[in-house]
DNA sequence: TTTCGAAATGAATGATATTCATTATTTCTG
DNA sequence: CAGAAATAATGAATATCATTCATTTCGAAA
């Protein structure tokens, strides 16, 4: 991915990228190698700092090229802020993928989806800042780099989804689409409530809360709970009324 | 609003706001008009390009006023990106809590929310994506003008949510807070989904996909919607008996 | 070793945000 | 009302970057 975005930025500035033909490997392995560091170098510094305050110089210095030199991988500066969200997302999606396999059954793999995402975006949340960014320039949005990177992300939790569907934990009424929006959206609102909040128990609630809108805490239990809250309510204002009585009974003799 | 912040740009730059002591109105109210033309042009030149890519020079130029005269009420790009943002939410707010006056039942209030809020991030979308890049500086987000703003805009969902729960609409196991990030989120993320694909009935179905998360359409929640009204009359009841009881109490001793 | 294209360099350029010394306007005072 | 004091406004000068490009360095093939 990183790979597609360099040779894209140089064929875009007018030389012909070096394709496999008659260069050899090491030349462009090394190639490889300075992109890699230059975009782990922006990450580094835009994660801590955010793009707007982030210099192409303090890249360049970081990375150990000159400044030049970054422009001959990327075209400017929103484009090696694409490929650091690239890398992001890569990093993002392999790690969905992964930790959907080692958990079973829908609601569990909703779970760590939600989890992952949301400490996700909260230890990253500079990077994630570039999307909106981003977005405004691409009328053009579909087709674009963002676009496919979300688009692989997503796919992991679309996969779940349907085959929740598929074995009847979610209801066939929802649309994926709508609850694909609410899962993240929400999961994006949450982070800024509970940054301003405290963080622990929050996170877990966020989860928890978020995964029941899709697969709904089994209604008859939910209706137990309630009728069991009833019911311990019940008994105390019972108590309550019969010492109240019995008081009055004390008073009166 | 767009007062306190010019005294604030003001004041922080050393000079004494002038204040209602001896000062005459007319001046005050120029000074305000020139704050409104420099906010208002702005607001309509980072609508068309957003903040990036508008320069001060132009935000002068279309307001009538000297670069340098931009600095007298703001502080910098940003302070002045914060106010074009506050005129947004002041508008919202506003329009969001007289739609909410006029329509009947929560069901019907909370779906005009959505609709609203969903149709006026579509057509300003530019000045949404000001939230983002104002949010990173703010790890004093809390105290912010920002927070506060959106804090009062939010406050016109919270008001109808509270109102659905103590009806019986709403389940009283679901926190607001979540609630409330999942109706804002969702429909956030919802725009970018409609922007790629068609509108019209988009709309429609987000907004009412979102609106049944908070209050589920399914007539079969009768049953636990009943045992919800039977829980609130309840707790009424036990509540008024408790402080009768307390009543009597305190009267004796 | 020489040669040539690919890479890399960093000083120069251009675009903007921001500052500040100067000028204009308004209000106040006697 | 004249002049002084306080406020506002101006725009040229400065500072900070992103971006370019003429020049230099490097690597490998002959």
């Amino acid at each position: 991915m990183a790979r597609l975005s360099a040779s894209t930025a140089r064929s875009a500035r007018g030389k012909p990228a070096a394709n496999g033909a008659g260069t050899k490997r090491t030349r462009r392995e090394r190639v490889a190698d300075k992109e890699d560091a230059i975009v782990a170098a922006a990450y580094d510094i835009i994660l801590a700092k955010g793009l707007a305050r982030t210099t192409i110089a303090e890249i360049a210095r970081r990375a150990g090229v000159a400044e030049g030199t970054v422009y001959l991988y990327f075209e400017n500066k929103d484009a090696l802020g694409q490929a650091v969200l690239a890398a992001f997302y890569a990093r993002l999606t392999a790690r969905a993928a992964a930790g959907v396999k080692k958990h079973a059954g829908v609601r569990a793999k909703l779970r760590f989806l939600a989890r992952h995402h949301l400490e996700s975006i909260m230890r990253e949340s500079a990077i994630l800042e570039m999307i909106a960014i981003t977005d405004r320039n691409s009328e053009a949005y579909e087709g674009s780099a963002l676009y496919r990177m979300n688009k692989d992300y997503v796919a992991v939790f679309d996969a779940v989804f349907r085959d929740g569907v598929l074995a009847g934990d979610i209801a066939k009424d929802k649309p994926l689409w709508i609850m694909r929006d609410v899962f993240f959206g929400g999961l994006e609102y949450a982070m800024r409530t509970i940054m301003v909040r405290g963080r622990k128990k929050n996170v877990d609630d966020a989860v928890a809360g978020i995964v029941d809108l899709i697969i709904p805490a089994s209604a008859p239990a939910a209706a137990e709970n309630d009728l069991a809250r009833l019911t311990g309510r019940l008994e105390t204002v019972a108590m309550k009324l019969e010492s109240v009585a019995a008081n009055k009974r004390a008073v009166r003799s």
